[in-house]
DNA sequence: ATGACGATTTACT
DNA sequence: GTAAATCGTCATA
């Protein structure tokens, strides 16, 4: 892919619920030390939106040592560590050091399946199928060997291992860009209604926490 | 120093 | 459907 799609600094101050929807269809690229390239689709977002609210680690203007990287400058990467065992992956998007990020939830895998494969293999069972590589934010982190290590990363400089790029396709036939509320944040009062998550229905590689068919992606 | 919990995933009944 | 895995972070003391 030519460099001019990649996303720069103004891609990325637009705000999370704008940058949520508009990273749909766009790609998350992971080069990895030995220059290997992994791909995939977004086909999966959720907004957080800063200080009010009760979902964010942000919420109430919280800043401590793990959420700084959301009073960083848009396109920072801010990955933190869940549930002892899994790595979450958001990209900021804030203007002057407001703690807002949109945190990508599943992907369409494109490029580096099968060391994806090996990846999710390496602390799990048997390999997944492929619509099950990415879809889910640890899984994709997972698959993309995203870690700690990636923690406040700039995505917009040229030698960072991570980076987005504008798809040629950004929405495909057959995809219907849609929205509703987010994933795991029962606890969060009113905050957990509102629809602040953002995914291509029709798209096979979404997250499929509840049933299908019922405002859940798929 | 201590205890509760989490922006999840997987396996199992 | 429910539960286990697993540990860094945060609030409280």
């Amino acid at each position: 892919m030519p460099d001019h799609y990649r996303l720069k600094r103004p891609d990325f101050a637009i705000g999370p619920v704008a940058l949520a929807r508009g990273l749909l269809g766009c790609t998350l690229v992971r080069v990895l030390d030995t220059g290997e390239r992994l791909a995939g689709r977004i086909v999966e977002t959720e907004a957080y939106v800063g200080a009010r609210d009760r979902a964010s680690h942000s919420f109430g203007g919280r800043r401590t040592e793990r959420n700084e990287a959301m009073y960083a400058e848009p396109g920072t990467a801010y990955v933190y560590f869940t549930y002892g065992m899994h790595f979450c992956f958001n990209v900021v998007c804030g203007r002057a050091g407001q703690p807002v990020a949109v945190l990508l939830r599943a992907l369409e895998p494109l490029e580096g399946l099968s060391r994806m494969r090996q990846h999710r293999a390496a602390s799990g069972g048997a390999t997944p199928p492929d619509h099950l590589l990415c879809s889910g934010p640890a899984r994709l982190t997972q698959a993309l060997d995203v870690t700690r290590r990636h923690n406040l990363l700039d995505l917009t400089d040229r030698a960072s291992p991570l980076l987005l790029e504008r798809g040629p396709q950004r929405i495909r036939p057959g995809e219907r860009p849609s929205r509703g509320p987010r994933i795991g944040i029962d606890s969060a009062g009113d905050w957990a209604a509102k629809p602040l998550r953002f995914w291509l229905a029709g798209n096979p590689h979404t997250s499929r926490p509840g049933r299908v068919g019922r405002g859940g992606p798929g």
